[in-house]
DNA sequence: ACGGTTTATGCAACTAGTTGCACAAGGTGA
DNA sequence: TCACCTTGTGCAACTAGTTGCATAAACCGT
């Protein structure tokens, strides 16, 4: 039950329509809790409805007219009280290591361009978190909000390096490896 | 839509009831694929409809009785299929780093604790990730199965030391900032 | 002034995963 | 022998997330 959440921490750092929230979803908040437009708008109709957020009064309301959302003092309240709540960590799916567990009984055959697809991919967003922490975080500059933020970043540097460096290692095992069908 | 999968898997290694099932998902299929008893006996009941599996008929099938199931051919096809076929990563989720970003606009009391629980429960699966690897993988053994098995566990241990490290260094930043409420 | 594209919002149906509970069989101690 | 606990299987309802489509306004070239 997080995206409410995630939505408001969007709203706080600037209040947006959806579809502004949308596309702040696909790059900086979306790289460790993504969602979709639909996602986002059913949530927010939620939020308004709850009292957690409320439509600026800019325009009409209408179809395919922006309506743009701030947080209310309650909706801070919440997000203050879940940010500091204990919680569990939820356990890990991971599709690609479960197809490895897989080949060691069904063979590895076709596995290998697939895990160097997912190099690249995971190559690329590591360039591209790097030029993010370039940009956004220049030596010097150490409030508190930009060294959280930082620190997130570093999550995701750290987090896309270890799978560029597993997914490297695997390769190379795999070069070793007789390949096709056992059993 | 990897529960199946993950099954197939899992009976393939070694054929077993659906309790079986549950406890091995508790322990190693379950560190990167988790799944309730619901989930596996509804699942095991459409892998047997749709003939992947099939029942081994040792006990007559009632209520509180042990059922076994094992791979039939079209079940090993499958799972086959599945690991070659090219599949896009899943976009992350992370609570945590989501409440790290949250706790930038709302403050970051209360969550220190919760950071330390959280250094401790991956400090707890990176010891038992190490004894697997000392008990299952000892130097010397390069089966094309067990070096497959093994960097998948690889993938576990760098995973858990990312995380305590991260969290560390958390912790650290944590000791440096005003803390309580920004805003 | 019209037809096509882009921007923006949204509904409905579906799939996957979770939670809470029910029920049966067998073993165990009083 | 009976109340209770554990083991094993399962249904039903719910929550979260995804997919596919509908709609409306605005902008843009011809």
């Amino acid at each position: 039950m997080s995206l409410p959440h995630a939505i408001l921490t969007a709203l706080l750092e600037k209040p947006s329509s959806g579809l502004e929230l949308t596309r702040r979803f696909d790059r900086s908040i979306g790289y460790f809790w993504s969602a979709t437009h639909q996602q986002i708008y059913r949530e927010l109709g939620k939020l308004e409805a709850d009292g957690l957020i409320r439509a600026l009064p800019s325009q009409q309301p209408a179809r395919g007219q922006k309506k743009s959302y701030d947080v209310l003092p309650a909706g801070r309240a919440e997000l203050a009280r879940w940010t500091s709540a204990s919680q569990d960590p939820k356990p890990h799916r991971d599709t690609l290591l479960l197809r490895l567990r897989a080949a060691a009984v069904v063979g590895t055959a076709g596995l290998e361009t697939d895990l160097r697809r997912h190099l690249e991919l995971h190559e690329r967003q590591l360039a591209e978190y790097r030029e993010i922490e370039q940009r956004d975080f220049p030596p010097g500059r150490d409030g508190t909000e930009d060294r959280l933020r930082h620190l997130v970043l570093r999550a995701g540097i750290d987090l896309e390096t270890f799978w560029t460096q597993w997914l490297r290692r695997a390769l190379a095992d795999f070069a070793e490896l007789p390949d096709g069908e056992p059993v």
